[in-house]
DNA sequence: ACCATTTGACCCGG
DNA sequence: CCGGGTCAAATGGT
């Protein structure tokens, strides 16, 4: 077991790596290194899952199960070339994961549109008034996809306590759409939201929209903003060893790390389940385990206080 | 009793 | 009038 903790902690190390310099390569057009460095991270996660799948055989109450169908499995299927034509990691789960849209910015080489960019875009049309939009243009919006449990309600955590305040039935869309606010909204007076839908074409994605930042993690650098840009960004130091042929070397101790872990949760579509307990976890945990220290304010117990 | 979620009602803009 | 977003009372879980 601990082997696959290692390779898992391994994934989350290239993540980060991948998270830290992506800007580096999206300004010098080296997509393929971009897409052999997806890979190596997806490759890793993959591998865990087929020996965590190996482990656990027939036991199917394991989340792992399905979002190795969701993510990794399909991933080792999708040709290169197809990658770097379409940019796309897979029909599925990762490659919808790194959809990302940043709304309001032009569209320049810095905003990548992968996999299912158009069925983002098109449940992120909902329709609000100009006056709405561009009172909304104006806050941070990130749009992402991540891969959800086909089954169990509600997105992966992301690291921040959100309060959900309302769910709709969307006319045209097999699944309702579910609105949150930051737990802290009351005491720190935060206006951070977002609207989650699964997606009508594929319900192991979920589309998340996020609108605003935390104002309630003061101190901190952890906004939405870094949550998803983690997703868009890939190492340089990576690719440079990839560029000399080298295999990369086990990524030393980064200070990223916290960050990795996270993305790496996103990547297992499980995030941080050590704390909740919505979701069965099957993360291990080894002795050596890196503290998964989140500077955003996302201990859920203390959203006890918060009064309505 | 407290808290999070649910859900119908309401508001607003097109 | 319709659709999207939000509010707030009701409800259920712990």
């Amino acid at each position: 077991m601990e082997d696959i903790a290692n390779q898992i902690l391994h994934g989350c190390r290239l993540a980060g790596e991948l998270k830290e310099n992506l800007h580096n390569l999206v300004n010098q057009s080296h997509h393929h290194l971009l897409i052999s460095s997806c890979e190596e991270v997806a490759k890793t996660f993959t591998e865990a899952i087929q020996k965590l799948s190996t482990k656990e055989e027939g036991s199917s109450s394991h989340g792992f199960t399905d979002m190795e169908s969701a993510g990794g499995a399909c991933y080792e299927e999708t040709q290169p070339e197809q990658l770097e034509k379409e940019m796309c990691l897979s029909e599925q789960g990762l490659g919808s994961l790194e959809t990302i849209i940043r709304r309001g910015e032009p569209s320049t080489d810095a905003v990548i549109k992968v996999g299912t960019s158009e069925e983002a875009s098109e449940v992120a049309s909902f329709r609000i008034s100009s006056e709405k939009r561009k009172r909304i243009e104006t806050k941070d919006i990130h749009t992402v996809l991540v891969p959800c449990h086909p089954v169990s309600e509600g997105p992966p955590d992301d690291g921040y306590s959100w309060r959900k305040y309302a769910q709709k039935e969307i006319p045209g869309s097999k699944f309702p759409r579910s609105y949150y606010c930051c737990a802290h909204r009351i005491n720190y007076g935060c206006s951070a939201r977002k609207r989650v839908q699964r997606l009508d074409s594929d319900p192991t994605t979920c589309q998340i929209d996020y609108f605003g930042t935390h104002s309630c993690t003061s101190g901190s650098t952890h906004t939405h903003s870094c949550t998803s840009g983690a997703l868009l960004k890939i190492s340089s130091t990576y690719v440079e060893q990839k560029l000399q042929g080298e295999s990369p070397a086990p990524c030393p101790t980064s200070p990223s790390l916290s960050t990795s872990i996270q993305l790496g949760s996103w990547f297992s579509g499980e995030l941080e389940c050590s704390r909740t307990d919505a979701v069965a976890c099957p993360k291990p945990r080894t002795g050596n385990e890196v503290d998964v220290s989140h500077d955003g304010d996302s201990s859920g117990s203390s959203v006890h206080a918060i009064s309505r």
